[in-house]
Formats: structure tokens, sequence, C-alpha cells
DNA sequence: CTTGACGAAGAACGCATGTTCGGGTATTAT
DNA sequence: ATAATACCCGAACATGCGTTCTTCGTCAAG
């Protein structure tokens, strides 16, 4: 008896959008707009069809005409918006980087995070990423604990600011560290702010292993 | 003139899998079996439904018969894999932390992090997760630098060892610490194990307002 | 050679599903 | 009051699309 002319989306709007959300998940199509009907408690087809292109027009959602089940959500990502990085293997601070092999077109399932695009960095080969898990504490003066994930991205000049895993061969050290460049020496900055940078002689040898996009903790892995 | 008898999947199989994912993420739902015919040069839909038959008695997907386009790949989590997780807010140390009113349904597509699913602690309503983004060091005894992401989730009794963002009243502080509950008092961890936990007494007040989940730290983040 | 399983076509069949249309009823503007 | 909207049926229509049936060629075993 009210909530007309009310603009803005509408209570059957809401309905509709939440059932193509809980549809797709559930079920891994979309639904037919009979389906969005039953669900919503719109008799008429045609009412359905009337919202849909309401929808559409607001830009909420995404149609395909005269396929079925041709709708989609374009809030939500069509799958493939996510990124399979391999681990690659630990890392610690006393012993290199394990790189993995440039060739690696596919991977264990069993080690591999997945991430989303929008948040790696946008362009830029995506395959020359891979992950290591950190493995004790050493890590911290990069603020990076025990367990963490880090993305790293291999290849490339590291420029002025990166933070990079560089291996110290005449220390027998791997550490993360903003990467500065200076007259006559190298700059490894920890990301702590409490604690001083470490200077590299340019003619001390120095390995730059990968650029690092991404630190990820998970803390609650709770399974089950 | 061979490939025939060789148990385990045909070309056909394969090209036929790779289309469906290829389509799926392409598109944002399943192709009908003349689509999938037409892209892997079957040109009778008869056959196309008898490899399609096939790869479900293989488990590689699964069909809802009699519904058009009802195939999905077991392989991809058939559960939306990503999930979209709203950014609250920011978080200081000098503030109290702004939690999210507990009907969002749908929240603005700018403010909010991607997660893949297989990230997240399983089971349990990951309805009530939220994002924050850290706003100043303050947060380094918890190993969390300035501009990264923590994805908190709200309600529930915190459990000894859990993270937690606890707003100390008394203090005017808002804090990240491990969580344990002690004798007469309550012990707040920081998460580096070089700096001292701190104590709480049992009848100073305390809020928790809630659980850490997951910390992201992207440190790369170049836009073009 | 015959038989049967397998791979493949093509066409027909029929339900599934998007589209359209004529006809309603409120609410609001003129 | 009349007209203009916005909403809402229900039903017919026209494809879309899964299913099934018939036929055919090949290869391996009996």
């Amino acid at each position: 008896m009210m909530a007309r002319k009310k603009k803005g989306l509408s209570e059957r709007h809401e309905k509709i959008l939440s059932f193509l959300r809980a549809h797709q998940k559930r079920e891994g199509y979309p639904p037919t707009i009979r389906e969005i009907g039953k669900a919503t408690s719109i008799s008429s087809t045609s009412v359905v069809n009337y919202y849909l292109d309401q929808l559409e027009k607001m830009g909420k959602i995404e149609r395909q005409r005269k396929i079925s089940r041709g709708i989609q959500l374009t809030e939500l990502n069509p799958l493939g918006e996510m990124f399979k990085i391999p681990v690659a293997g630990r890392i610690v601070a006393s012993a290199p980087i394990p790189v993995p092999a440039s060739d690696f077109n596919y991977f264990d399932a069993e080690s591999s995070v997945d991430i989303a695009r929008t948040l790696l960095p946008t362009r830029g080969d995506q395959d020359e990423l891979f992950a290591l898990e950190v493995d004790g504490d050493s890590m911290i003066d990069a603020m990076v604990n025990d367990g963490d994930i880090v993305v790293m991205k291999s290849g490339g000049e590291p420029k002025n600011g990166d933070m990079v895993a560089v291996w110290l061969p005449e220390r027998d050290e791997t550490t993360l560290k903003y990467f500065y460049k200076e007259d006559n020496r190298y700059r490894l900055q920890p990301a702590n702010p409490t604690m001083e940078a470490i200077y590299i002689d340019k003619d001390e040898a120095l390995e730059i292993k990968g650029k690092v996009v991404m630190v990820i903790r998970q803390i609650d892995k709770t399974i089950i």
C-alpha cells in the first residue's frame, strides 16, 4: 500500500538482486525469469522482466537478450577475477629463496593461494608471480611474521622504494627490505620505521630475488 | 587414427573442459550444448551430450538435467569463489573502531576488498566480516603497518589465543592484540614476540570489537 | 565374417524459457 | 474529471536448448 514512487531500489528490486546473488552462489548459474518470479512472489514473468529491465538500466545487472539465464550481476566479479599463485616454498632468513622454475604453467592445487585480481598490481605479467610462506620470526624487522604468505614478482629491475627480497651471499642471509640505490651503496630499509637501515657497498654481492607485492597473514585458519 | 580406447581424458574431453572454464569466465554463465559443439568442432549435439555424460561420470562436471546451461565444473568451487568484504572505515589507535551496522546487505562497490573463500575461515557466517584500513604506525606492535587492511569478524566470544581488536575506554585506545583470559585479568599479547604483554584487570573496562581474521598488506599498488 | 562396443552425425521432438501484448488498478499530475 | 504514470497480471508466442532416435563407419574380439 505504499513504497511507491520512492526513487532508488524498491523492495522488489532488492529481493531480485539478493535472489540473483544467492542463486548464483548456490547453483553456479543464473536463474530463469520464472525462477526469479517464484522466489520473489511475482506471478507474472512480464513483471519480472519489467524489473530486470530497470535493474539493467541502473547498471546493477547485465542481460544477454534471447539467451536463457543470461543475467549477471555486475557487482559480482564473474569468477576468473581470481588468480592462482603457486606457493613455491618457504622463506627463511638463513637460506636463499626458492625461486620457481620459469616454466611452471600448471601447479598443484594443494600449494597455491587465490588472490583477487583487484588486489594485485594492475598490468604486468602476473605469470611471474609466486608466493612463499615465511618460516620463523627472522623477518620481523620487515613486519612479516611466522606463517605469513609473501607474494612476490620475479624479474624486472627493482626501483627505488620497492620492497624486495634480497640474498646477501657474504652474510648468508635472505631479507625483506625496501630498496634504495644511493651513490656508492644500496640502502636496505626495514619496513618497521623504528628500525635502522642497513647499507651494502656497491662492490659487495647482492642478489635481488624478487619484488614483494603483497603480504597476507591468516590469523584464524580454523578448519571445519 | 589413434587415441582410441586410451583411458583417461581424450582430446575432446580436454577441449570441452577448457571451453567450459573459458566460457564461464568470459560470460559468467555456462554454455549450451550447441555452443560447446561449435567451440570444439563437434557438429552434433548428441556427441557433445555423449561426452558430457562421460565427464559427469568421471566427476569432472555436474549436470542439471533438463535445465538449460545446467553444467558446472566441479573443480571450480560452485559457491562464488570470492567474497566481497566491505571496508567499514579506518582504524586508528586513538579512536574506537567503526563497526558497521549489522544490516548491511549490499555495500558500495568502491569500498570493498575481494578475498578468496579458500583464504577465509571455513564455516561461520561470513556476513559478519568487515575490513578496516590501518591509519598510521600505531599498530606496529601488532605487526600491522600503515595502509594494511585488517579483516575482522564481529560477534562471538573471543577464545584464548584469538587476535582481537579491543577498545580500552579508560585509556582511550584501540589496539590489536592476542587475547588471553587469565585468573583475575586479561592478558593482551602483542604479535611481535619481542614486545611485552599488557595486562588489564577484570574490573577495568574493555570492549572487544571483533576478531582479526586476516591482515593484508599491498605493497605494490601501482596502477597501470 | 560376424558381432558388439565406441565415436560420430543429423534430424526430430518437446519441454524450458525469453518476449510481447492486451488488459487491469492504483497514484499523481493537469 | 481526465490524463499520464508506474505497477502488475495472465496468456499467447516464438525461440532456446536438452533429449532421443536412427543411421553409419571403424576397430577389436570371437
